[in-house]
DNA sequence: GCTTGACCTTTCCACGATGGTAGGGCCCAA
DNA sequence: TTGGGCCCTACCATCGTGGAAAGGTCAAGC
């Protein structure tokens, strides 16, 4: 796990007070940064985020470092980083000794696994246009789709009925 | 739910029998479409398969007509339909009235689909790429690629310590 | 016939990321 | 004090697929 995972050691208090002391609810969190209450409490469990520190009454509270680590979550999530990718992103990110090529390799990754599906993705389109282009699209019910679905062979029995 | 979820009124047979008159289990039935028991079984359940007729001793079997329907699924997969669309191409495929209209109109929306996962992906590859074309890639910590996730601004602080 | 290993059966759990809901507690303003 | 809105936890759902457990069946070799 990453060292996100630590807790934190500030003084637990209510919450009129934190709000005074410049720290925000979960609901003022999801606002500032696009990400809602309930993924918040989600990358707390699942140690991306540190352990949030509470007040008296155990709502959670979040400083401005939070937000900004929230909002790295969030770009980083926006550009398709998976959980994973973006857990050793904010390693790095935290990692005063950290080398840029570690960044870059994990950044390259992620668009060579983008461009895979892209890549198959445009694969079935083009299938799919080229099927559709064959097709009257009228009221007969011939259908070159179809046909590509029931067996690509083409000389092959058609089904129906 | 499609007319494929109705049973059929095969005869119950020793598998052996079965197996005589043409039929398969449902390894056998796996091992000719690609499509892996579980998923038979499963698209069984969600009612995309007819209920698979049994053996005496309760083992599914499948008739040729049965292996056109699963090859029918898997090349839908394979194009990346989704399986209400798929539940809805099967319909057209066993439905004598069908206008091909109606096929062409799911997949021209499905293409419409892919269209949009594509561009959003290339996007994201785009914004990626040129991040890291920009990113040294030596043991220095400056980095583009994280500034940018750190709050694309650029004019902000640097985290990290 | 009996054993053995491969197969079949069902049921439950997991992924990844997110949304929803239910039942309870807290906060703040009127 | 009361009411509405927020917060808490704990659970379930999505979608398509894989895995494992625990038990029954089949087929081949002895």
């Amino acid at each position: 796990m990453a060292s996100t995972t630590k807790r934190r050691s500030r003084p637990t208090l209510e919450l009129a007070d934190a709000r005074h002391a410049g720290y925000f609810n979960i609901g003022q969190a999801a606002e500032a940064t696009g990400v809602s209450a309930k993924m918040i409490r989600h990358y707390e469990s699942i140690g991306l985020m540190p352990v949030a520190d509470r007040t008296f009454s155990n709502y959670r509270i979040y400083s401005d470092n939070d937000i900004h680590t929230l909002r790295f979550i969030k770009r980083a999530r926006t550009l398709g980083f998976s959980m994973k990718q973006i857990e050793a992103l904010l390693g790095l990110w935290q990692e005063r000794r950290r080398s840029s090529a570690q960044v870059k390799k994990l950044a390259l990754q992620h668009v060579a696994e983008l461009e895979q599906r892209i890549a198959e993705m445009q694969a079935m389109r083009d299938t799919l246009q080229g099927l559709a282009t064959r097709c009257h699209g009228d009221d007969r019910p011939d259908c070159p789709i179809l046909e590509d679905l029931s067996g690509a062979g083409g000389s092959c029995c058609a089904k129906g009925h």
